[in-house]
RNA sequence: GCGGGCGUAGCUCAACGGUAGAGCACUCCCCUGUCACGGGAGAGGCCGUGGGGUCAGCACCCAUCGCCCGCGCCA
């Protein structure tokens, strides 16, 4: 008998089927004996009759995660025992054979819905077992969605997909700390950005993207650090102000919570949660604006510092939300010798540049902003910037053959759903999260030190 | 890196200067309509580790290791 999919059985009512699944649960009553079964595509609840004695025996032995394949007729159920807002809550399964198709061990905690409460360190050392959780399954399935929204947006904007590579030479970036590699008898490093990589690109073809994995060493142990991380990059040739980046930043997002509504409303209501409200138009204001709306609204003066602080970020994003209801807030105009050498600074205004953060729910998602396309400025700030050209050869040499005015924007794909998800802790967004302190297994002691 | 908090059963957590507890999971028994059922019995602990003070410590003090949270750095 060919093997039916749990979802589908709403459809079969009154006919004689097979299934294959896992044993979600077993309620045994004695004479009768109820199995929720799990397969990729949902659950429905089976019943061993009191004549069935074979089947009763076959499912005494069932624990949960037990792997079975299950005959039984689709039987719609008793009117006192409809379940309604439930997949197949007013159909049953009744039970006619199980095979054993895999044994399970009894599981180490506790599965159910209401008991799925793990610490997050037991959670990753049974990430195996723990990844069946539905409540697991939403987020991933909901990352999925992001990363796949990203591509759609992008190629429907005539973005052209390329993959940047993870080892790379020095690095010619400032910021954050990278890992060093062995590479035959020389040093490499593993890329932070694919950034001057697909400025290269656009310099070439315009319009281009990447889905990349980045790698950051710094020793930040916190709720939103990671080693590893998923990087959504875009850049774009041809641009009249940085304002067209935050447009096509704007879009996207759009974009991506739009499809994530469509496809994984269910997975919004296993997890409980509402997606960040995004109106037609992002409130978007300097970096001294945001410091000064601070200052008022709580009298913390951090008027002048040269960026926003964990705290600033909180609080600007509380200010806007009250103000207009977005749960976005874009940032520009940060002090031109804090940040890369290639950020663009704004000519009526060159200590401030046209660098761009958009902030959501109080954490910064994404950067990006207006670059320098003029070969002899970026030359210049090469030099101010103490970089050794020598290190970013190929990318001076871009510029060198005329570039468009240009910009481009990037979002860490698990601090997104992080953010657009309310998790507590951005490792929860990853399957197998990579940080300070674990590569799948916890690092612990010296053993093993490099 | 700095600051704060927490380490008790497989998991999630109580309690308490004087005999170590619950819920879930596990083993066994009962249960014909449950909704990750219900009832009963059992098994399971060097109270993270090492010191110290006390007649007496899981509890108080010190050290150490681990984890969580915040800050810094960053996306």
């Amino acid at each position: 008998m060919k093997r039916t999919y749990i979802k589908e059985l709403g459809t079969k009512v009154g006919e004689e089927v097979m299934i294959k699944g896992w044993v979600n649960i077993r309620r045994d009553q004695g004479k009768m004996i109820f199995l929720d079964f799990r397969d990729m595509t949902g659950i429905v609840q089976g019943v061993i009759l009191p004549n069935q004695t074979e089947a009763l025996e076959q499912g005494k032995k069932l624990r949960q995660e037990f792997v079975v394949e299950v005959n039984g007729k689709v039987n719609e159920r008793p009117e006192r025992n409809k379940k309604a807002g439930i997949l197949n809550g007013n159909i049953e399964l009744e039970i006619l054979k199980i095979t054993i198709l895999a044994e399970a061990a009894p599981l180490p905690f506790d599965m159910s819905a209401d008991g799925f409460n793990l610490d997050l360190i037991t959670e990753l050392d049974n990430r195996a077992l723990t990844l069946r959780h539905p409540r697991n399954q939403a987020v991933f399935k909901i990352l999925e969605t992001v990363i796949d929204s990203f591509r759609e947006i992008m190629k429907n904007e005539s973005f052209f997909e390329f993959q940047a590579p993870c080892i790379v030479p020095a690095t010619a970036e400032g910021g954050a700390e990278v890992f060093k590699i062995g590479y035959f008898n020389k040093a490499a490093y593993l890329t932070q950005s694919p950034q001057l990589y697909k400025q290269i690109v656009m310099s070439a073809f315009e319009r281009c993207f990447s889905v990349n994995k980045i790698f950051r060493a710094e020793p930040s142990a916190t709720t939103r650090h990671l080693t590893e991380i998923i990087s959504l990059d875009a850049e774009m040739a041809f641009i009249d102000s940085w304002t067209d980046i935050r447009d096509m930043e704007e879009k996207t997002i759009k974009y991506i919570l739009e499809q994530i509504k469509k496809n994984n409303a269910e997975h919004l209501k296993i997890l409980g949660v509402e997606l960040p409200v995004m109106l037609d138009k992002t409130p978007t204001m300097s970096l001294r604006e945001a410091q000064q709306k601070i200052f008022e609204a709580y009298k913390r003066d951090n008027r002048g510092d040269k960026d926003l602080s964990s705290q600033d970020e909180v609080e600007i994003c509380e200010i806007v939300k009250k103000e207009t209801g977005s749960d976005f807030v874009f940032v520009y105009g940060y002090p031109t010798k804090k940040k890369p050498f290639y950020v663009y600074p704004n000519p009526a205004e060159p200590e401030f540049n046209e660098g761009l953060d958009m902030i959501c729910r109080g954490r910064e998602l994404s950067s990006g902003g207006r670059r320098i396309n003029n070969f002899e400025q970026l030359e210049k700030h090469v030099k101010e910037w103490n970089l050794d050209p020598k290190t970013i050869t190929m990318f001076l040499q871009a510029f060198k053959y005329g570039v468009p005015p240009e910009g481009g924007f990037a979002f860490g794909a698990e601090r997104l759903v992080m953010q657009f998800l309310n998790l507590p802790n951005v490792r929860q967004a990853v399957i197998f999260p990579r940080d300070m302190n674990r590569i799948d297994e916890r690092l612990e002691g010296t053993e093993g030190e490099f």
